[in-house]
DNA sequence: CGTATCTTTGAGGGTAATCAAAAAGGGTGG
DNA sequence: CCACCCTTTTTGATTACCCTCAAAGATACG
């Protein structure tokens, strides 16, 4: 049984807020249905995303009484809000946060010491992997959310996937839609 | 009291490895004095260092029961070997894991987002604030270490300290030690 | 003092960013 | 259902930043 099944949702619609940085930390969060991204911001509008949650996944957890970061919906999505204090909540903030940290620190390998191409294949994969490992991947963010998850710009990542399609490796049924046609190519892309 | 003073510290010399990638995870670890680096391979040998830590901060603490990075004393150094068992270790498990997840997401906006001069500048006032905040700065790690921390190349890290040096915003009074002379202008280059 | 390693500096090239515009998609109202 | 508009995405041309390759200079160590 999922953590807090039987509490209610709460609907966040696409682009909504779910807190700011600065924000007391008051509870965590777990997706019911759509997808949230959590990033920061530098002074001169430069977006990091460090982070999408999909269907199932919990976040909001921080180091800090404040946030440091931003929430939002990505798409119509559903929201449960737990109370950090709950018993069977606690006994999940170490795996959840050693979780978030595996992701973080793969993230940095993405970022620091891999090409565009090498980001965009990581990204399927990683995607691919969280939806149970099919080939029909379904990406509920924008090219923009894609490029500042992958420390990239939006042309970039749009040329990158063009190159991918033409090569055979992925085909694109529609926008948010990728399927994996060859995934050995992608993983070795990968690096 | 600082954790598990009083037992016995192993020393590693420089270069020397503590733990390996794949390794199990048996144990955490206190750094005593001296410095370590913690950082992952690709294939074809790039490296990205995802930590640094030096005395006082403890590490070795991961998702799986593997070990997913290498860990290598920088220099000659003293580790305290904890077993993580211990109850004072356990609770400090949550809160050191927030905090390693802390840094891994402030290294994610300045891998992803920032340019050369920004990442040095940001490297340097982490630096100084684990440090204590001071002026006089020490560098345990060699310049190759920084460029596969901050996901630059040596030459590049270079160029950026004898720009910096030039511009007087930093002294180097030794390769391994760099003084903050302008701190504000280095806080508005980290931007 | 000599050698090996690390660091700095220089020249040139490549990848991704920027600037710009066309194309595609999505939503609304007629 | 279609036409229109607005947003997102794609594609193209050019620029810029950082990487690569190369060599000189500095530092550490036996």
């Amino acid at each position: 049984m999922p953590l807090g099944s039987g509490r209610p949702a709460t609907f966040f619609p696409a682009g909504s807020e779910i807190y700011a940085q600065g924000d007391l930390c008051a509870s965590l969060y777990q997706v019911e249905f759509g997808a949230v991204r959590i990033y920061r911001l530098l002074s001169d509008g430069r977006r990091q995303i460090s982070a999408f949650h999909l269907a199932g996944e919990m976040f909001g957890f921080e180091a800090d009484k404040n946030h440091h970061f931003f929430a939002e919906a990505i798409c119509s999505t559903g929201i449960r809000i737990l109370s950090p204090s709950a018993s069977h909540v606690v006994a999940e903030l170490l795996p959840m946060a050693l979780q978030s940290l595996v992701r973080a620190q793969e993230q940095l390998l993405v970022l620091g010491r891999q090409n565009a191409v090498e980001r965009v294949a990581a990204f399927f994969l990683e995607m691919s992997e969280r939806q149970g490992g099919l080939r029909q991947v379904e990406l509920p963010m924008s090219r923009l959310d894609i490029a500042d998850y992958l420390g990239l710009t939006i042309e970039t990542v749009s040329r990158v996937f063009s190159k991918l399609k033409s090569k055979g490796v992925i085909r694109l049924p529609s926008l948010r839609n990728v399927e994996i046609v060859k995934l050995q190519t992608l993983q070795d892309m990968a690096a």
